[in-house]
DNA sequence: TTATCATCAATTGGATCCAATAGGCAATGT
DNA sequence: ACATTGCCTATTGGATCCAATTGATGATAA
């Protein structure tokens, strides 16, 4: 067959959609802490029904990036700075497990990869990608680390911090910093020297906590969340956030 | 007022319930590894429509305890061996961190309470509980840590391997080493000594994975998922099949 | 016999409908 | 004026209905 195969099956259902874009609105910063997700207007945003919206809240909330209170509906979650700190010390952690066992097994044409979206970060101008470009600067650099696990849990973690860490980025020169700071994780990837990579990685994320701190501790009224909106719903503000998976306390 | 106050908006959802238990089922290995999880089957175990089933599998998915395949439906998911001795790796790194948190900041009632929970995982007898009990006794001693995010992780971690691993406990000797290293770990705990107990919990976690494998490579087949079986269930075996045309006439 | 094709039952994915709840607001009584 | 009560509306949670897909089965023809 001179067609290009592709299995059908793998077509993605209409929640697949709805979670992907909404998941993408969340991270990015396009909706912001707190916004109400309400079911029938994003069944009309995506043309379709109430369900397959429906599917794709709970798997936001089960991502950790939006909050549930019973039939008041899902919210964009909310991350407290501590809860920032403590994901951020989490992914230092973790990445620098990953670190250690991507610079062994990277090949070369991973190496060489990485370093195209190394470039491409250094160059990319539109503030909105940055945390992609990052992204996908980091994912390649870990590709063959052989720890699919690990590499999940990282995502997932980012996920629920980037859009508050790419702010920093933004609004002071974190930019700058973050492109030397890779260059110097790739030049340490090349010499396959694995403890100078884990301590510049993990230097890198706690690098970039203490920036957002910096700003949050000049700038933010203190005991606040993190970002924006303190809702003018007084009753939820003191309702502690459930964790995703078991709803009930 | 002299009645209990309780906050009504926290009464599950008819999805929370089926969740929780079919969350349940899965860890304790009730539900074994690729059974089928009928939409219709649940719904009419739990006396409800096929909606807050669907609501309650996408979370089991989204945590890793079922596999969805497009119009096929749902099935426990199958964890290779691989995936499982990754997941223990990953365990003892995250508790390893947690442990030296939990040391320091872990009150005299705590360690009281993690005693009481020690010796009720000792004292057990019926091994579908183990899990349960061992589960107890490490969060007792977590309770203090402060650090929410790393324990909702490991928890997560524990839920996709913990069936596995308390198969180990019941058909070795692992129980008896299991209560021995509980022991040393406590008493660290109460030394204080957070290395001591950062190293002898990697060491419960690890040495538990090594048992496991030393199982698999002795019986199981080769390049197999860690358990097989297909189900059969005998409710759906022996319904009778549709009188023709009952549904489109 | 065997490959192909039409058909069918089982099951999921999605749409629509109904019930329950929360919160606002007006009416009422004190 | 003010607290209480009852209604109204927006919205979610759940039930039911319809459409689409799959795998099996059996008929058909080479």
């Amino acid at each position: 067959m001179r067609i290009q195969k592709v299995n059908i099956g793998d077509a993605p259902s209409a929640a697949d959609l709805v979670f992907d874009s909404l998941r993408r609105a969340v991270i990015s910063g396009a909706l912001k802490d707190g916004d109400p997700l309400r079911q029938e207007e994003l069944a009309r945003h995506f043309n379709t029904s109430r369900i397959p919206v429906r599917e794709a809240l709970t798997r936001l909330e089960q991502h950790g990036l939006a909050q549930i209170r019973r039939f008041h509906g899902y919210t964009v979650a909310q991350m407290s700075r501590g809860q920032i700190e403590e994901i951020c010390h989490f992914r230092a952690l973790v990445e620098g497990e990953i670190v250690a066992s991507a610079v062994r097994r990277a090949s070369d044409a991973t190496l060489a990869l990485a370093r195209q979206t190394c470039q491409a970060f250094a160059r990319e101008r539109d503030p909105v990608l940055w945390g992609e470009r990052n992204r996908q600067f980091h994912a390649a650099l870990y590709a063959d680390c052989g720890l699919p696990y690990h590499l999940e849990v990282v995502h997932a973690a980012l996920d629920k911090t980037e859009r508050y860490l790419v702010d920093q980025l933004v609004l002071t020169t974190g930019m700058r910093r973050a492109r030397a700071e890779h260059q110097a994780i790739l030049a340490a990837f090349e010499a396959r020297d694995a403890p100078l990579a884990v301590r510049l990685t993990r230097e890198h994320i706690l690098g970039a906590l203490g920036l957002f701190c910096a700003y949050m501790d000049s700038h933010a009224a203190p005991a606040q969340p993190a970002r924006r909106r303190v809702s003018q719903n007084p009753t939820q503000k003191d309702r502690p956030g459930r964790t995703p998976g078991s709803r009930r306390a």
